[in-house]
DNA sequence: ATCCTTTGTGGGATCGATGCCACAGGAGCC
DNA sequence: GGCTCCTGTGGCATCGATCCCACAAAGGAT
């Protein structure tokens, strides 16, 4: 048999305060005192017993604790697609500053739907998290998570206006920027790609491109807005069917970045040039937009700064309960790059 | 006053399974037993005691079970930078597959930084999660969870090879295969992009890499194993070095997605063709891949499956502590595209 | 009638950590 | 000497859910 071998025995069930306070000769009170902080200890006692807890490899159990203390220090973050980088960046940012304050978080994607988004929600119930940011698919969970005393802030679009904090970018504002700026080059055929109107990043989206047609008093053609599915695929098939048709428009403005891609594709197949015949805007900027040639004019969401603020405005309505709810509007700014351009003279028809 | 409304005022407090016995008319024990399935209940007393915890808005504190219980149905995930698409991915197969397995994620970002991995190994253990899935930085956190009895399954990466399990892909095989494309394409001259290797995907693609030169009696020109920085811009720096010198490659092999962006991008600020001029080979496959012109040849991973995959491991190794701890292989795919061609005659200096 | 099995219910200990409270000793002050 | 104040420590109840065990009633077998 070794001798003198410092390494311990590794023991099958984890050391608890009690164990702790036994190898320093004090009681559990005081272990629990010396750990924490909380409370009168003498300093060579706090170290007798830190070093206890050192040897024996103690880890609190935050089980107990929070039990015992009625509150925890984690948060649940609930996004739609952690494929889509928009999505992952907003996690990344929310995850990243929850850790830098001490908050460990849980993280689940729901896949966009909503039975998901309710179970997650009831998971953190049961969990007891401190607060939840969401992406929301419906209002379901952000109301069931408000009965339950749970604050929640709605991130990137809202569904229960006024009953929780939320932060967002001016989307309106934003695609009427970039309306404008299609505008400006000369495009009165503008089609605008959307997968859904009834959240309210589509709605704004939609309705900023509204604004802006009507500012430049060019009239309004529902056939240029155009309802895609949720994927790639399915915007790509849009497309090629817009792209395909007689009347074709002279520039797309994506609704995001998986339907500009849909769009990009799409006119590759055709063999229709960007800018030369069809110009190309989207909402949402991705790396491939500024790899490929021409890169894509974009707007310009910082994803991970929503995550970040959103994480900071749920820990701040943690501290103060009764405050009024607010929403961050955070701005998002146009991405001039090469796949718009003035329309080819001869395609304008006379609005 | 409003008569009649069936709303409940909402209680301060969650309601304890205490409440919902009261409620019910039944005893803690029968409460418990009628919500959890476990023991003998009279069906009309469990359909009372499920009525009465929907009616008060019961949850069942996890915590306190998972205290009695002495276990949890939560995981750890670590991964080393979210924003990076094959983190997102994986992170992604991971967590769904928990989910539908009935596990609850705690996903933490470490940035690639031991200190933060080790960080959040400390609180995963805290948190009594049933096992942890990381991509390591470095042995310590596999190690400390290990000591602490936490089960660990290294994906991507190994550092702890044989003291838990791992899913990794065949990256010397798929690097080689990678590498003799090249090879059969006429290349002599082919660089090695490559950040580090001191883990085993680094390592393991070099391998790959001197494996298919040797095969085809290719001298190994020491100069063409580039290290390059973490990220885009210190590949692209580097890439910019390497393609500017007299002595220029005639194909780049980059070990992975970011120095594939970094090479890409400094080919074109330095108006080299692809493939024309420069053939490209990237290891791990992501979407700009596909959109650029002409499409970068890959070597495909699946990260999503390699989540899964490590969760899988992880449940069964959980489920049976005493096995023999394995390794998962996963394969790798060469997915051709335009990027790699054969090199113009003029420029192969005879090898 | 007695015993056993099955079904059903409640009492109470238990998980690990915390923190209130009581108490003890010493310092400082009148 | 008696008083307060400060420092330091331990006992014990507590958080909420589970589950072992005791017990009871009903039905069936002998």
């Amino acid at each position: 048999m070794r001798q003198g071998s410092p390494e311990p025995v590794q023991p099958d069930r984890r050391a608890t305060i009690k164990e702790v306070a036994e190898a320093a000769g004090v009681s559990r009170s005081t272990a629990s005192r010396a750990l924490t902080g909380n409370g009168y200890v003498a300093e060579s006692v706090r170290l007798r017993v830190r070093q206890a807890a050192s040897d024996l490899g103690y880890v609190v159990d935050a089980m107990a604790r929070s039990l015992k203390q009625q509150s925890t220090r984690s948060i649940g973050v609930l996004v739609s697609d952690l494929r889509n980088e928009f999505y992952a960046n907003l996690a990344a940012g929310a995850s990243r500053h929850a850790t830098r304050l001490g908050y460990t978080t849980m993280l689940v994607d729901d896949q966009g739907l909503a039975d998901d988004e309710l179970a997650a929600a009831e998971a953190f119930v049961a969990l007891r998290v401190a607060g939840v940011v969401a992406t929301p698919v419906s209002a379901e969970a952000t109301s069931f998570l408000l009965r339950q005393r749970v604050p929640v802030v709605e991130v990137d679009r809202r569904f229960s206006d006024g009953a929780c904090d939320a932060v967002v970018v001016d989307n309106r504002g934003a695609a009427r920027a970039g309306t404008r700026h299609l505008l400006e080059l000369g495009h009165r055929r503008i089609a605008l790609l959307i997968d859904e109107d009834d959240w309210t990043t589509g709605r704004e989206r939609r309705e900023g491109y509204a604004d802006a047609l009507e500012s430049a008093g060019v009239s309004h053609d529902a056939a240029l807005v155009v309802p895609t599915g949720w994927d790639v695929d399915a915007a790509r098939d849009v497309a090629h069917d817009l792209l395909g048709s007689s009347q074709r428009p002279t520039a797309i403005f994506a609704a995001n970045n998986l339907l500009a891609e849909g769009a990009w594709r799409a006119a590759r197949e055709l063999g229709l040039s960007i800018p030369g015949e069809l110009s190309l805007l989207a909402f949402d900027d991705v790396p491939w937009m500024s790899m490929v040639t021409p890169g894509v004019t974009a707007i310009a969401q910082d994803a991970a700064a929503m995550g970040r603020t959103a994480v900071q405005t749920l820990l701040e309505r943690i501290a103060d309960p009764a405050a009024g709810t607010r929403t961050v509007v955070l701005s998002a700014s146009l991405k001039v790059r090469g796949s718009a351009a003035a329309p080819a003279q001869s395609g304008i028809p006379v609005g």
